[in-house]
DNA sequence: CGGAATCCCTCGGGATACTG
DNA sequence: CAGTATCCCGAGGGATTCCG
């Protein structure tokens, strides 16, 4: 998204440029692995089964320019790319142990598929 | 409507299922502004100066029927409706604050600008 | 005031094919 | 193996208007 959405509210919402740069629908999976370490583009696809390798090439682009992934290309034959976390990338170590973390409890805890709220006949209150 | 995404690795990656909940365009900043208190829509609308009323609806709806954000409606004239977190919202403190403290950290360490990798060594294509 | 309903356009992103 | 390049569609989301 580096590029594309444009609410530059960059200064005033740290939280929203966070989402900005690991909101991508699969960032935070690519970060998720690639903080166990180096992985090649072969291997990352194999731990996201579902992403296709446009999207993934496309978000590893991104991450790269974000500062927060490193791709290192061995001039060989077959080519061989290796993907890493910068030092910065390191530091969202913390934000994906957080995000899991609340995941994990939230899915167990919904699993029985909360009744949609139905707000035909809203709650009225008075006060 | 609308209906969020909907790619169901549901059961394998509490990671993606949290940003699939927290990461629409704007309902990081919704929850976080939610987090200081109970808001009417207007004054939500407020401290969210870019959003339009019908993103912010679709927003909070789509929260609500997560579970994470309690509407309130007043029968009165003129209307009045309160948002506010329900106390599984809540839980989202944590991981709320980890987004805005590491996005803190590299909005002001990026700021020089990292000049962005360009491997225009081979590529040709522009457009 | 707080929506709901319409219109409409952008672009995220999937499928597929080709390449160094 | 690890990409690029195209084509293309549907969801996301902005602007505007109408309503209880």
């Amino acid at each position: 998204m580096a590029r594309h959405k444009t609410y530059d509210c960059s200064a005033g919402c740290p939280v929203s440029a966070t989402l900005d740069v690991i909101g991508g629908k699969w960032k935070g999976l690519i970060l998720y692995h690639l903080l166990e370490g180096t992985l090649r583009f072969g291997e990352l696809r194999k731990r996201i089964p579902d992403v296709t390798q446009r999207m993934l090439t496309q978000h590893l682009r991104e991450l790269e320019e974000s500062g927060l992934v490193h791709r290192q290309v061995y001039a060989e034959v077959p080519p061989r790319v290796e993907y890493s976390l910068t030092p910065q990338g390191q530091t969202l170590r913390g934000v994906i142990a957080a995000l899991k973390s609340w995941g994990e409890t939230y899915l167990g805890r919904k699993t029985p598929q909360q009744a949609a709220p139905k707000r035909r006949l809203a709650a009225v209150a008075g006060r």
